[in-house]
DNA sequence: CCAAACTTGTAGCAGTCGCTACATTAGCCT
DNA sequence: AGGCTAATGTAGCGACTGCTACAAGTTTGG
């Protein structure tokens, strides 16, 4: 009971460090396998399906990122451009920047209609907004600080990390 | 010579059309083909590989999609909120949404790091910064318009478009 | 009208995908 | 020690991937 539990949690951890690394697209069975030291045939043992084990370890890496955010909250609540400034930094670093692909990828997915995508991209982000509600002075300003973020996250990823910068600059 | 590239250019806009059905996941030659009425094997007659065949398509609708947005340049520059509030019902729209969906998912491959879609995903990308500078009266802020945009694009994807709106009406 | 060039079909290769049937090993309990 | 269960390996299935060799058909130009 509890020691497959156990041995289920750190195949998990495992497998969502090769998920930050590789992306949604390189989750293919054989590989994810090779990559923990085991064989499709196990990971199939320990899951259903792949779709649960992909939903166990986009559990897992939800946590991480909420830890990651848990560890820069604010003592007092700030003005939105402050905490802007605060957290572009660091979502845009390249300690978090495996989860910004990894959303980024969640995203195109869901918008392509998969189900599965949409609802934990959407519990992801709806947890996100409330997080930054919280830090703001003005928590309705919490959907334009996401959107803020959000829009810088998609034009890093085209290379274009300079015109968040001016922009922020000039604000 | 002239016959065989106005055939191809009816190809490509055919399979633009499944492209931006279906998005570059469902882009595999079999059903593209089947989707055009042809083969995979003609695809690859008139394309010496499927990167040279999405590349063209890519191109396709680039070109669509800046013709959807020179029907709607203002006849004179706007500040960023009014420009804002123009542009977002349009992109969010059913009509441009397949763009968007398509404008995710080059990012999100781009994101990890595929040197082909990180280019055009740039080229494209630039190429709006500097449409968004033409129609506004500060054009500076055309970085923070785009990234505006691309957030809503992304909560959108999510199934968040409520928070768009809210954030939009406190603004 | 015939040959050369353009166009298309058929068939298949080698690889990957998720998943499974079957068999075997390893470990624990009495 | 023996038997029961949990854990793991081997092998493969059927579907799909991009791509290609080969052959046949079709159009075109001299």
């Amino acid at each position: 009971m509890t020691r497959e539990n156990l041995r289920k949690a750190v195949l998990v951890e495992r497998l969502a460090d090769h998920v930050l690394a590789r992306g949604l697209g390189g989750a293919s069975l054989r590989p994810l396998a090779a990559a923990v030291g085991t064989s499709d045939r196990m990971l199939l043992y320990y899951f259903p399906d792949k779709a649960s084990l992909i939903a166990a370890v986009l559990g897992e890496i939800a946590t991480r990122m909420t830890a990651l955010l848990a560890a820069h909250v604010a003592p007092t609540p700030l003005p939105r451009s402050a905490l802007e400034a605060r957290l572009l930094p660091l979502l845009l670093d390249d300690v978090a920047w495996p989860y910004m692909a990894l959303w980024l990828e969640i995203a195109s997915l869901a918008a392509r209609g998969d189900p599965a995508f949409r609802e934990v991209g959407e519990r992801i982000g709806r947890g996100f907004l409330a997080w930054g509600a919280a830090q703001l002075d003005n928590s309705e300003d919490a959907g334009l600080l996401m959107m803020t973020i959000e829009g810088a996250v998609l034009l890093k990823s085209l290379g274009m990390e300079d015109v968040v910068r001016s922009a922020l600059a000039s604000r």
